[in-house]
DNA sequence: AGATTGATTTTGACAGTGTCAACATGTTGT
DNA sequence: ACAACATGTTGACACTGTCAAAATCAATCT
């Protein structure tokens, strides 16, 4: 049995600090930042490392987006609670007002979490995973609001999607022209939202 | 004065030259594929030539994202003229589908537009000019839509502006869940649009 | 126990990148 | 014609991702 206090093993747990490493440079330094000799030097090992736990630099960086993706359900499945004795209407806007903090919060992770891979065939099956539930979440928020009517409200679900993704974005990337202050830009086009969802279709 | 049909000039226009095979080059194979010496190349010269041009790579891909903008622009104000006799709420609508379909069909350049600068404290003037200009052909088109009240309305146009850009970046990053087609939920986004911003505020 | 197996890690190499300095070339103005 | 200048080339540097071969360590099997 491998002691806790020396230096454990070869490492001891490689894939975690390679995984933790690229987070935190990405979230210091932003996507462009990364680098997988840095993560590897930042983790205390040598530039080939890696190799072992991840083929590519790519792996990598899709285990960080999945990751980026639980966490970003989880911090979803937090506003949706605190607002559980809400309406749904209000319901909707807090998960959205959560969605544009966890963007603003980690914009290096958020972009890297919407952003089409190489090519790299195949994803990783653990970010699949996460993207699928981060869209159930956001889905089951959306029915809720439009009530057990006939479809499932896919497109009404893209719509919501659409704007706070589109915010997020153009607030991480400031696009926003000056005078322009991103708490209201949130709020008031959040507040059209349920209205919007409710109306033909 | 320099003969046209022999290898005119050193080059003849290499700065011209360059942000053309990068565009291309952006168009064809991603923005990930952009490479200065691959510019270079295409343009058949040698791999530092760039440098009288473009102090540094960053700085052509400011260039491109300007004359992006400027494509883009003349794009969005033609569909707004085939829309000049209808109302202005499908007039909006008109230069929401010219929106999206332009970054659908120019992923690469598209992504380039709406990208933080890597640091590069001055942004070329041309790019600022550009995107300046991008800004107030939506802000025209909205302010059409709510009428002279009071306010400029800008508030509502950052929130088209980011529904649109929400749907063409789901789109073109491959995130709207597989049943989902692209048309309709870009029609439907849209149409949703004029009531919205008609509405409180 | 002692040897073998297997998983990790290191070292060294390769091609490719952006940027720089020194040099070569052509154009232009006087 | 000559000098000044803009433009393009060569060669170098540090850096990157990836690979193959060698070294190291943990666990397992007699």
């Amino acid at each position: 049995m491998p002691r806790k206090s020396a230096k454990p093993y070869h490492h001891g747990g490689l894939r975690e600090a390679l995984v933790e490493a690229g987070t935190l440079l990405i979230e210091e330094a932003g996507l462009s930042a990364f680098t997988l000799r840095e993560c590897a030097r930042r983790a205390g090992v040598s530039h080939a490392a890696p190799k072992n736990h991840f083929a590519t630099a790519e792996d990598l960086l899709a285990e960080i987006a999945a990751r980026g993706y639980e966490r970003f359900v989880a911090s979803l499945g937090k506003a949706a609670d605190r607002a559980a004795d809400q309406s749904p209407d209000t319901r909707l806007i807090a998960m959205g007002q959560a969605y544009v903090a966890f963007a603003r919060a980690h914009p290096g992770v958020y972009g890297l979490m919407f952003r089409t891979m190489k090519d790299h065939a195949v994803t990783s099956g653990h970010l699949d995973d996460a993207k699928r539930a981060a869209w159930v979440q956001l889905h089951d928020g959306v029915a809720a609001v439009i009530g057990p009517g006939r479809g499932d409200g896919a497109v009404k679900s893209a719509h919501v999607w659409a704007l706070v993704h589109g915010i997020a974005s153009l607030i991480i990337d400031k696009r926003l022209p000056p005078p322009l202050v991103p708490a209201v830009v949130i709020s008031e086009s959040l507040a059209s939202l349920p209205a919007a969802l409710r109306s033909v279709g």
